[in-house]
DNA sequence: GCCTGGCCTTACAACGTTGCATGACTGAGC
DNA sequence: GCTCAGTCATGCAACGTTGTAAGGCCAGGC
């Protein structure tokens, strides 16, 4: 069995408490009664039962993560980063994937799970707006990615709407004039579909540039087989475009494949780039240009606010925190740099 | 506050540990009582406290998974499996990274994090083989991946010499003789690397076609710059190959870059295969032809033999379980199925 | 009428920890 | 010599749950 507070008491010949006061560093502790603990503590191997200090603290030591799926890159690489930024701060991160299902996402805010963990970091995909009262929830929650939200919740995002403005400017700096946009949602508008697609409108009108809804392709969940759809639905329709700006990387990877299939050379014919700077992209070929959206500063941040959250309790005003983005141009918008 | 046994118990007018009772199923508690205490139950929106039941029970009802890191696709999709299967089995993940880094893996084994969970699913990679020791813990763990010790330890992992041997007769069937191979790891016997190998020497053998050592080239970890890395030293160094056998994914990938540029085509110059199954392959231009590993099969089979193995005690016999491996044949190798 | 035994409910003691209150000792100040 | 403040150590009571043992009640058998 492994050793108590009692055990080690008792071998060190002083009152269970004591050994509680030394462990935990308590002022009015002789030094001769510390070495005397301490060389107990050491000889048994002692460690603090987490289980108990949860039971009389209130706190696990451990944070949630709900993301849609691991699957996707963006999801895998940003568990990741949190579960890195988690471990400098000595917590551990518990997983769970919602598929970006609206009712897994609800099960997770009030499934029992949550009192395994002292708050959660939530990246909702399938809520919508009306859903908003229903993060008013009663335990420490920030959540990830888009401002879906009015809530009175914490808020980690990306600067959408400025990346997707840049994301374009970078293509109309090339002289690209018919830039498609794939990924759209149809009537979404405060999604990250529909904030990239209101910078990408932004970019257009600042250069006097009609907005062409022929150019806009809706596509399902971003994967990469969307963006292959969406492609193919763009070249069938015989709609002429000269650039593309895909909402995230994985569609831009999915309709890079369907250009080369169909012979379009990239960037010479068609420029494209994408969002998220997924780590695939440096290596395809052409290597992808896309927007890095701070995902370790979003991943640090996101676990800061959580822990400063569960610390100080409820009363704090909320905070809404934004990463700093940066255009990462690679070869699929021109820049002559073989990557790895 | 949150409701406890005492709560309910005061509002149905029994003691609390009647309340226990029904909550836990317990026979000789009339329908009467039961409903009563149902009713205070569904009133007051009462939720067994966890951590008091952890302090009791000596359960978490969380598992560890620990693997080198989430941004390598194959962990991130296994990691993806895994929670899929814990989730029905009503247990949450906790997910450790290595980086595949022997002290970090060491820490893992001893490390204070192992009170949070009843078990562990472990991934190595940093530790050698004399380390096999090491792994005769004091809590329930089961080994993932490859068979890199001896340990009283169970096992999950899949069939890496056999599927080796397959995927390179899917060469040797397309009239291949020159097959090179990227991602040795030199003087490794038992590691996936080694084995793999071990698998190619086979088919090879049985071919009665000799090994030449200059194919062989020796990688880094497994990831998609040292693939690139590998191919190029291929290329310099003129050696003749018309076929490539690379030991994951990623590093296929590397080398597919790298051939495309050189404009060596594939599958007509040169056919090549990779291992493991991740969903990028599907994408790429041409798709990777390469073997699936049965990853989901490896996730619920390791979460299995981990309950079973928490559920039992150190008693039992340990385990060796093994996935069904299956090749799939994509452009890469010639296969002619556009794909997504 | 009392004992027996089945059914239902309850009291008590843990699990290992920490907060609070108390107590004992020491030395300084008057 | 006595008080008082400061220092150190301790005991008790919780946190919310479950296991064990015991208690109460009722029907049936002698």
């Amino acid at each position: 069995m492994t050793a108590t507070l009692r055990d080690v008491a008792r071998l060190a010949g002083v009152s269970f408490k004591t050994v509680s006061n030394v462990v935990n560093d308590h002022p009015y502790v002789s030094d001769t009664t510390r070495a005397k603990v301490q060389a107990a503590i050491d000889e048994l191997g002692y460690r603090p039962n987490r289980q108990a200090r949860s039971l009389r603290s209130g706190r696990t030591g451990a944070i949630g993560l709900a993301v849609p799926e691991l699957s996707l890159a963006y999801f895998a690489q940003l568990a990741d980063e949190v579960i890195t930024a988690a471990e400098q701060r000595d917590v551990v991160v518990v997983i769970e994937q919602t598929g970006g299902d609206r009712r897994r996402e609800l099960d997770v805010l009030s499934g029992s799970r949550r009192q395994l963990t002292d708050g959660l970091l939530f990246s909702p995909l399938g809520l919508s707006n009306d859903d908003g009262g229903l993060l008013a929830v009663d335990f420490p929650l920030v959540l990830l990615g888009e401002r879906i939200f009015d809530g009175p919740v914490d808020h980690v995002t990306m600067e959408n709407v400025d990346a997707a403005r840049a994301a374009t400017d970078h293509l109309l700096d090339l002289g690209r004039r018919r830039v498609a946009v794939i990924g759209a949602h149809e009537g979404e508008v405060i999604g990250s579909a529909g904030l990239r697609l209101r910078g990408y409108r932004a970019a257009l009108d600042a250069r006097g540039i009609a907005y062409d809804e022929a150019l806009v392709v809706d596509a399902g969940p971003w994967h990469r087989i969307n963006g292959a759809e969406a492609m193919r639905s763009l070249l069938e329709r015989g709609v002429e475009f000269d650039a593309v700006f895909a909402l995230n990387d994985e569609l831009a990877l999915g309709a890079l494949r369907v250009m080369q299939e169909q012979g379009i050379r990239v960037p010479a014919d068609v420029a494209i780039i994408g969002f998220d700077d997924v780590d695939e992209g440096k290596y395809s070929l052409p290597s992808l240009s896309t927007v890095d959206p701070g995902r370790r500063e979003i991943a640090r941040l996101a676990v800061d606010v959580l822990l400063d959250r569960i610390e100080k309790g409820p009363e704090e005003p909320r905070r809404e925190l934004r990463s700093a983005y940066r255009i990462v141009e690679r070869e699929s918008t021109g820049a002559l740099q073989p990557q790895g």
